[in-house]
Formats: C-alpha cells, structure tokens, sequence
DNA sequence: ATTATCTATAGATCTATAGATAATGC
DNA sequence: ATTATCTATAGATCTATAGATAATGC
C-alpha cells in the first residue's frame, strides 16, 4: 500500500457519464467491445454502442484506437500469443512425458484457457466477419499451427485401429473440436460456470477419441491434472 | 419430355442483367444470401451485396421478401425442418434397432446432411448476429430438442465408466460437437468434398467418446451404413 | 502544456418505399 | 391486366475527422 489505489480523475476533460472503474480507458474500451463482439458479432456492433457501454461518446474512441479494425486486432493479439506460448511449453516438455499425458495436459489446458477468458473471447476465432476479414491474415498460421500440434500428437497417441481409419489430420481436427465446445457452452449461457470435472471429461473423451483404453486414461489423468497448475498462471516474467 | 424446359423470359421487365439461370427469382435471392451470409456473417451482408449476386438492383430483393430477416427466416426453416424430422425417423426404428447402430446411424445422416447441404447452411445456426437476433426464436426449441435426442440416446449407449465421469446432457454436447465439425472444415474450404469415410470416422469417434469398444463399433457400423441411404432422400411424397 | 474527453458534422453507407416501365398473358 | 423488374430517393445509421473544452501537471 505504499501507493494512492483511488486517483479520483485523470487529467483530460470529464466523461458525461463519470468514470467509476479503475481500468484504463483502453481496457474499458477493449472490455466492452469483447463483450459485444462475441454477442452479436463484429460487423454488427457499431461504434457507437461501444462507445455506449463505456460511457464516453462515439468519437471519443478515436482517440484510444485507429478505428474498429484496431480493436479487434488487439483483442486477437491478447488471446492467440498465450495460448500458442503453452501448448509449445507442453510439447517442450514431452521427453520426460508420454504422450497420452502430454494430450491429456494439453486439452486441459486449453480447455481452462478457453473457459477462463473474459468474455469467452475464443469465439471471435469462430466468426466469419473475423476469419473473412483482412485484420484475421496476421493470425491465420498462428491458428494452422496450432491444429498441426494437435495432429502429431494424437497421431502419437491413436491406436492401431483408429490409425487406419481415421486421417491425421481429421484426428486431430476431432480433438480441437471437442476441446472448442466449451466455447459453445459458453455461448449459450454467458454466465456458466466451466468446472473441473468438465474440463477432465474433454480431455478423457479426447483420448478415448484416439483409442485409449480406460486403463491408460486413468493413468494419464492424475499426472496431468497435478501439472495443470504450472501452465494456467503463465506470468511472463518481467525484465526487474 | 412434355414441356417445354426453356422458357427463355418470364413475364416483367427483363433485368439489367440478362437472367441466365433456371431457378425461380426467390430461390436464385436464397442462394446468393446463404452464400454471402455464411461467408460474411448476417449482418456484415448488405441486401445491395444480395442483388448484386443475383443480378438484380438492391430495391428488387423486395418484391420477393418483406426485408433482409425474413431471407434469414427462410434459410432457417428450409434447413431445420429436414433434420430434425430424419432424426425423430431414426428413433422410431430403434425398438428393431440397438442403441449402438441408432446412434451410428444417427451421426451419419446428421453428418452426411451437413455436409451436403448448399452453401454450408449449417453454419447460420452457429452465428451470434443470428442466434441473438429475434428471428431466432422460432428455432431455439427445435435445437433444444435435438440436443436432447443426442443426449438421450448417448446415455443408453455410454459406458459404466463414461457414464460416471460425464454427465448426460454433456455426453450429448460432446457427440453434437464433433458431428457438427464438418460445418468447419467447410468454413475452412468451401470447396472441400466430405467423403464417406470421414462420415464414418466421426461416428465410430462418437461411439468412442461413448466409451463402446471397437468390436461393438466393428458390429454397428455395416449395419448403420447400410441403412444410410433410405434416410438421406428422405422424399416427402406430395399429395397426388 | 498536456491529456482525455466533448460537440458537431461530413460523407458513405444501408434499408425500405414510391412510382415508372417493359416484358408476357389473355 | 399482370408480373417482375427498374429508377429515384427518403430517412436512418454508421465511421471517422475537426476543432472546442475542461480537467490535471508543472
């Protein structure tokens, strides 16, 4: 507490609604817009009902960000790089681990990652007007390498017989879509909470996808769920 | 051969743009709509994008249809109505029928009818400019429904095991979530044909999440298979 | 002086309606 | 006469810019 928590203003002409959060207009800005992006799509949310939910007018965003386009990359930007810096993390770590456990920690993680971003954010990656448009190229070999990762280790993981009949990568294709529910899930009903248990019920049922026999699935489990704690808090340290 | 099957105009002004095809006005505006709509999204697409693929201007749209919602409200109800009754068809066959080959049988019409249908409809369902729009409520039931045979069925079908650690209702999401995988790969490649056997592959992999052995699968598939085709034409014969 | 907002507005859309027009059908 | 289009346009909205204004910081 070595500091004021509560600076009444900011230097800058008054908002017509005063500003109550204590995030930095930015945020606000990104927060609201998040929130109405994954609601009602992009191109259909305007400006001026962002502007709205913030409490500012209309032109007052202009001054945070070039334009709508804007909002949205940086939205993109925050939620792809940490969930490609954790699934590398994992892969990193497979030589010490099997690979049923790798899966098994990696659809967790990427389950939590998805049921724990505000405003179910992962659904932007799922909108045409996003993936169709311009602003989505800087993103798209990001999200192809990601379905790659999934590919060669459920490729690792699949049984003989699962193999022969079903392609890599449509296995692995399998897999993201199991783990991207949850984004459905969220999508019906804003405010559901995602438990534990439905998130082991995934990864189990990812395994099971690739063959795994339920003896081998109870043996990965444990060990990955005991893991998952070093992968979800992720802080990026920062240069003291 | 006992009419004529080209009739070069219709009555009315000819268009700016020589009518080339064969469809009615109507069915020629669904189709440009679904198209731009599942690229695009509902709301990104201007009624002027709409006559500009059909070849008529933008005020025409609306000699055809009240506005922009009720093109959507058309799609909606062209796709829904077909699905859900081949699936209430199915579940009345399943006193002969086992469980196993129901569900079998169940993803394989689902899947084939996703993948098959013009323009990647299926995808509409999965917009939030749609699913938030008022339009949608017609439908909402119809899905809920849906979700529910799924559910019912899987839960018969599920393993001691698998019924202990997923609860039903997510059972059912889970095998929901990877029929309608094939909406995506299509969203990826609008081109892209869906082969028989990845028809097959998602279906023995709902099996799979259910936790039914390979041998079980091995039982269910041929029959499933074999019965595909009286579900698919599924021809409602008109009154003579 | 700097900052973050405001008001006002231009210019580009977009939806939908009104009324004219150019075909076919009888 | 009927039908299916057309042209023209009103009115609403949307994005973005210009310039004014009301705070804090120094």
């Amino acid at each position: 507490m070595a500091y004021m928590t509560t600076r009444r203003s900011r230097p800058g002409r008054p908002r017509h609604v005063p500003d109550s959060g204590t995030a930095s207009p930015r945020d606000q800005i990104l927060d609201a817009s998040a929130r109405l992006f994954v609601s009602q799509g992009f191109a259909a949310t305007s400006t001026r009902e962002i502007a709205d939910q913030v409490g500012i007018r209309q032109a007052s965003l202009y001054y945070h960000f070039a334009g709508k386009d804007e909002i949205l990359v940086e939205l993109l930007r925050k939620s792809v790089r940490p969930t490609t810096d954790k699934v590398e993390k994992i892969l990193g770590q497979v030589p010490p681990l099997d690979y049923e456990t790798a899966l098994y920690l990696l659809v967790l993680v990427d389950v939590r990652t998805l049921a724990d971003v505000p405003h179910n954010v992962g659904m932007l990656y799922q909108l045409p007007d996003v993936t169709n448009g311009e602003v989505y190229n800087e993103f798209r070999d990001e999200r192809e390498e990601l379905a790659d990762h999934y590919a060669d280790i459920a490729s690792q993981v699949a049984s003989e017989t699962v193999l022969a009949t079903v392609p890599k990568k449509q296995l692995g294709d399998l897999l993201i879509q199991l783990v991207e529910g949850v984004i459905n899930m969220r999508t019906e009903d804003p405010d559901r909470h995602i438990p534990c248990s439905e998130a082991w019920a995934i990864a189990a049922s990812c395994l099971r996808v690739c063959g795994v026999s339920q003896d081998r699935i109870d043996a990965a489990s444990p060990v990955a769920i005991d893991m998952l704690q070093d992968f979800l808090e992720d802080k990026v340290p920062q240069p003291a």
